[in-house]
RNA sequence: GCGACCGUGGCGGAACUGGCAGACGCGCCAGCCUUAGGAGCUGGUGGGGCAACCCGUGGGGGUUCGAGUCCCUCCGGUCGCACCA
C-alpha cells in the first residue's frame, strides 16, 4: 500500500492561496450573481504591531461564516479594506518619527500579507483604503450633501485640550483629569468652532428602528442606552427682571418640592441673574470651572460646589421664590442647563441642599423609605390639589395643570448629542469648505472634490488649536467659489468614524471613479446580509452608519434605511484574564502560530477556544488536540481517496447525518466550538467502525472547509475534485429519520433520582415502559412494598415513578 | 450608583422548550509500541466509599414528580454608561 503523504501546513496553504489567486475562486459576479451574499467583518486599523489574535479571531469567525454562506449555493462577496486615517495613526507617526503618508502603506502591506496568510475569503479586487484620495473624494462627498441640507453646522463647543500634546483630545484620550500620553499634564478646557452633524434630529427614528434589526441583544441595549431617551416635561420659572428660566425634569409631579433651581455655569443666563454684590464669586467659581477639563468635571471627586447669583425665581407650582444657584453638576449639554433642585427626591440635590443648607421639603411618600426617596411608586404629599395622587397621574395632571398657564408642557429629551466631526489634526480628510468673507461657509463644488490632504513635513500640532494644515499657504489661500474673492480653506480634517461610516457602501462600486456606489450594485448586494464585528463599535461606528445610511435614503440616493438588518457582535479574546494590549505586553501576534501550525489549525484552534460571541482567554495548551484532529482527517481523506464504495454501516451513516444536523445549526448560528466538537466526534466515530468510504468521509470535508479551508480543498483534490471545493462542493443535507436512531435509552427515575436505563425502541407506549420499568431489579429495590402514587413519563426520554 | 451578561471537574468549555450534568478538547494516570520519546495507538479520569450507594453546577431559600436551567436573596466576576435632571 503506498503511503499517504506527511500533513504539510506550510506547503498545502501556500499552495491552495495561490490557486485561489488564479483562478479567481474568490471573486464572484457582483453584477449578475444568481444568490447575492454580502459578508461583511468590520474592516481594520492598520497599525504597526501587525494583525492580533483579536483582529484574527474576529476575521476567522466572520470568514467561516461566509464560506458557510458560499457552500450553501450563494454567491458571497467578502471584502476587506483599511481604516488607516486617525489620531491613532498620526501619534504613532510622531512618536516614531515617520510621517504616516509613509508609514500607513507599509502598514497595510504587512495586514494585508497577514490577510492573506490566514486564508481569508477575501474578494482582493475590492480592498479599499479611507486614506485614498478616490475613497476620500466620496467620503467629502458626504459631508456635502448633508451640509447642503442643512445637516451639517458649526457652533462652538468645549474641548479637552493638552497642553503638552497641542491638540484636541477624545474623551477617551483623558484619564482622571490628565492626558494619556503625558500622565503629568493637565488636561484643560477651550471653546472651539466645530463642526456637527445633526444626528439627534434623528433620535427618535434611530431607537424605533432597532426594533426591527436582527442584532444580538447586547448591541441593542447598548444603542437604546446611549440614544437614552427620557420623558418628562419643561416647566418655566420666572424671574423678578421677566427672564425665563426653562427647566426639564422627567419628575413634574415633585414639582412642590422644588426649593431652589441649578444653572450650569456656562448657562447664558447666568450673568444677567448675578447681583452685583455675588458677581466677583460667581466670576471666581465659573473661572475654577473652566480650568477642569470635561471628563474629570464629569467622572471626578463628586463633592458637590457651587455658588449662589442671589436672585429668586418663583416656583410656578407653589408660587414661592427659590434662590437661584450655579453649580458644575449642571450641564449646559443636555436638557436646557438647568434643572430644578428636589432635595427630598434626588439624591445629587438632596447632598448638594446638605451641603449649602438649603430647604428639603418631602412631597413623596413611599411606606418604609427616607430621604432622598428616589422611587417613583409613592403618593404625593404637601403637594395642595395633588395630595394622595400616585406620582406617575400625578405628573400628567401637573403638567396639564401647568399647562394652563403656559409655565409647562411636555417634553421628550435624548442623552444623545449631535456629531462632532472637527478634528483640529493632519491625518484625516480636509472638510470640503471654504470660508469666504462674504459668502461665509461655502461647499467646495463636486467637481473640484477630492480636497488633496496636502503633503506637510511637518504636521505636528502647535499651541494655536488650528490644524497644521493652516501652516500650507498656498493649499490655505483660495477663491470663493461662489464670489471668486479671496478665501481661505476650512483647516479641520474629519473624524474616522466619517470614513469607516459608508465604508460598506463603497466596497461593491470600488472601480466607480464618478460615483460613491453605483445604483445598480448597491441594488443587487445591500443592505449587508450579514455583519460581523465588536461590540466595542456598539454604540459609535453602527449609530453613525445608521444614521449616514439613514440620510443617504432620505435623500434618495439609496432604497433602504438601515445598513446592517443583521449583525452579530463577537465576543474578545483576553490574555490572562485581560483585555490585549500594548501598555500591558500581553498582545499575541498569530503569525509565529501560523507558521508552526498552519493556518487550519490555527483558525480552529480560535475557534475552538469558546463560544464565539462570547470570546476567550488565549492559551496555546489546546492547540495539540486541533492538529492531532486535523492530521486524522488528513489520514482519512487520503485513505477514501483510493478506497471503494460500499454501503455505509448503520452506526457510521448515522452518526453523519446527526453530524450533519448538528454542524449545520450550529454554524448557522456561529456556535463554531460545537460545531467542531461535533466533526471530532464523527471522526471518533469513524475511526472506531474502521469506516473510510468516500461517502462517509467526503461529506466530512465540506463541513470542515469553512474551518480549514486549505486542508479541506487538498483532499477534496485528493478525492479527485477538479474544481475547487466551494465551487464544486455543495453543503451536504442529512434525512431526519436516518438521523434518528430506532433504539434509544429511556431512564428510570423513582423519586427524581436516576435508577436505571432501558434500552428501548422509540416511541414505547407509557404502559409498555412502565412495565419495563418495575421489571428493573435496579428500581424494584426502591419501590417494592410501596404504592405508587404518580408516574410521570415523557415519551424516549425517561419515566419517573413517585412512591 | 445605574444597566447588561456571567459563575459547571485540575483547565478551556458542553447540556434543545426544566428531563441521563461534565459532550469535545487540553492535562493527568495506566498499558502497548519503541534504543528512546514532548511521536503514535488502546483504555481510564467530578468527589467520597471495598461495595450497594451517597454527595456534587458560587452561598442560602423557594416553585416542581424532577432545577445547571425558573423565582427570591446574598456573594464574586466581566462589560457598558456614569452628576443625563
Amino acid at each position: 500500500m503506498s503511503s499517504i503523504p506527511v500533513y504539510d501546513p506550510q506547503v498545502v496553504e501556500a499552495a491552495w492561496q495561490a490557486r485561489w489567486a488564479d483562478r479567481h475562486v474568490n471573486e464572484p459576479d457582483l453584477d449578475h450573481p444568481r444568490r447575492p451574499f454580502y459578508n461583511l467583518m468590520m474592516f481594520p486599523y492598520p497599525s504597526a504591531e501587525g494583525l492580533h489574535v483579536g483582529n484574527l479571531f474576529a476575521f476567522t469567525g466572520a470568514d467561516i461564516f461566509g464560506r458557510f454562506r458560499r457552500l450553501q449555493g450563494f454567491e458571497v462577496f467578502e471584502p476587506i479594506g483599511f481604516d488607516a486615517f486617525g489620531i491613532h495613526s498620526e501619534n504613532y507617526a510622531l512618536a516614531v518619527g515617520t510621517h504616516p503618508a509613509k508609514l500607513i502603506p507599509r502598514n497595510i502591506d504587512a495586514f494585508r500579507r497577514q490577510l492573506r496568510r490566514f486564508g481569508g475569503m477575501f474578494d482582493w479586487r475590492h480592498e479599499l483604503s479611507t486614506t485614498d484620495p478616490a475613497y476620500y473624494k466620496w467620503t467629502q462627498w458626504l459631508f456635502v450633501q448633508l451640509f447642503k441640507h442643512g445637516l451639517a453646522y458649526r457652533k462652538r463647543a468645549a474641548v479637552n485640550w493638552c497642553p503638552t500634546c497641542k491638540t484636541v483630545l477624545a474623551n477617551e484620550q483623558v484619564v482622571n483629569g490628565y492626558c494619556e500620553r503625558h500622565p503629568d499634564t493637565k488636561v484643560e478646557q477651550r471653546f472651539l468652532e466645530q463642526w456637527f452633524f445633526g444626528i439627534t434630529r434623528y433620535a427618535q427614528r434611530l431607537l424605533d428602528n432597532l426594533d426591527s434589526l436582527d442584532w444580538s441583544e447586547s448591541t441593542v441595549t447598548l444603542q437604546r442606552n446611549w440614544i437614552g431617551r427620557s420623558e418628562g416635561a419643561t416647566l418655566v420659572f420666572e424671574t423678578p427682571t421677566g427672564d425665563s428660566i426653562a427647566v426639564f425634569t422627567t419628575r413634574p409631579d415633585t414639582v412642590f418640592g422644588a426649593t431652589y433651581l441649578v444653572l450650569a455655569p456656562e448657562h447664558p443666563l447666568v450673568d444677567a441673574l448675578t447681583l452685583e454684590e455675588r458677581r466677583h464669586e460667581v466670576r471666581e467659581y465659573k473661572r475654577v470651572v473652566q480650568g477642569k477639563d470635561i471628563v474629570s468635571r464629569k467622572v471626578g471627586d463628586r463633592a458637590k460646589t457651587g455658588v449662589f447669583t442671589g436672585t429668586y425665581a418663583r416656583n410656578p407650582a407653589t408660587g414661592e421664590s427659590i434662590p437661584v444657584w450655579i453649580a458644575d453638576y449642571v450641564l449646559m449639554e443636555y436638557g436646557t442647563g438647568a434643572i430644578m433642585a428636589v432635595p427630598a427626591h434626588d439624591k445629587r440635590d438632596f447632598e448638594f441642599a446638605q451641603e449649602f443648607d438649603l430647604p428639603i421639603r418631602q412631597v413623596v411618600r413611599v411606606e418604609g423609605e427616607s430621604l432622598p426617596i428616589v422611587s417613583t411608586s409613592g403618593t404625593l404629599m404637601q403637594s395642595a390639589p395633588f395630595d394622595g395622587m400616585p406620582c406617575d397621574r400625578a405628573a400628567r395632571e401637573i403638567v396639564e395643570w401647568l399647562e394652563r398657564s403656559g409655565s409647562a408642557h411636555r417634553e421628550v429629551q435624548y442623552r444623545l448629542h449631535d456629531w462632532c466631526i472637527s478634528r483640529q489634526r493632519y491625518w484625516g480628510p480636509p472638510i470640503p469648505i471654504i470660508h469666504c468673507g462674504a459668502c461665509g461657509p461655502v461647499a467646495v463644488p463636486d467637481e473640484d472634490l477630492p480636497v488633496e490632504l496636502p503633503f506637510v513635513e511637518d504636521f505636528k500640532p502647535d499651541d494655536s488649536g488650528v490644524s497644521p494644515l493652516a501652516r500650507h499657504a498656498e493649499w490655505y489661500h483660495v477663491p470663493c467659489p461662489r464670489c471668486g474673492a479671496a478665501a481661505r480653506r476650512e483647516t479641520d480634517v474629519s473624524d474616522t468614524f466619517l470614513d469607516s461610516s459608508w465604508y460598506f457602501l463603497r466596497y461593491p462600486s470600488t472601480e466607480f471613479a464618478d460615483r460613491a456606489f453605483d445604483p445598480a450594485r448597491t441594488a443587487t448586494w445591500l443592505p449587508v446580509s450579514t455583519y460581523i464585528g465588536g461590540n466595542e463599535h456598539a454604540v459609535l461606528h453602527l449609530l453613525y452608519s445608521r444614521f449616514i445610511t439613514m440620510v443617504l435614503h432620505e435623500l434618495g440616493h439609496t432604497s433602504f434605511e438601515e445598513p446592517f438588518p443583521k449583525l452579530r457582535a463577537h465576543g474578545l479574546i483576553v490574555k490572562d484574564g485581560a483585555k490585549m494590549s500594548k501598555s500591558r505586553g500581553n498582545v499575541v501576534v498569530p503569525d509565529a502560530y501560523i507558521q508552526q501550525w498552519g493556518a487550519d489549525t490555527f483558525r480552529m484552534y480560535l475557534m475552538f477556544l469558546g463560544p464565539f460571541q462570547e470570546g476567550g482567554d488565549f492559551r496555546d495548551e489546546g492547540i495539540t488536540g486541533i492538529r492531532r484532529f486535523l492530521d486524522r482527517v488528513w489520514v482519512l481523506g487520503h485513505e477514501a481517496a483510493r478506497a471503494g464504495s460500499a454501503a455505509l454501516p448503520a452506526g457510521v451513516e448515522r452518526k453523519l447525518h446527526q453530524t450533519i444536523r448538528k454542524v449545520t445549526a450550529d454554524t448557522d448560528a456561529l456556535r463554531y466550538n460545537t460545531a467542531i466538537a461535533a466533526m471530532m466526534e464523527y471522526v471518533n466515530e469513524l475511526r472506531s467502525a474502521e469506516c473510510t468510504l468516500p461517502t462517509a468521509v467526503e461529506p466530512l470535508l465540506v463541513m470542515l472547509a469553512p474551518f480549514a479551508p486549505h486542508l479541506a480543498e487538498e483532499l477534496w483534490s485528493a478525492a479527485g475534485h477538479p474544481d475547487s471545493i466551494f465551487i464544486a462542493g455543495r453543503w451536504p443535507s442529512y434525512d431526519e429519520t436516518l438521523a434518528t436512531a430506532e433504539e434509544i435509552e429511556l431512564v428510570v427515575q423513582v423519586n427524581g433520582k436516576l435508577r436505571a436505563r432501558l434500552t428501548v425502541p422509540r416511541g414505547l407506549t407509557e404502559a409498555a415502559a412502565l412495565e419495563r420499568a418495575r421489571a428493573e431489579a435496579g428500581v424494584r429495590k426502591f419501590i417494592d412494598g410501596k404504592p405508587v402514587r404518580k408516574v410521570v413519563y415523557v415519551p424516549d426520554r425517561l419515566v419517573n415513578l413517585v412512591v
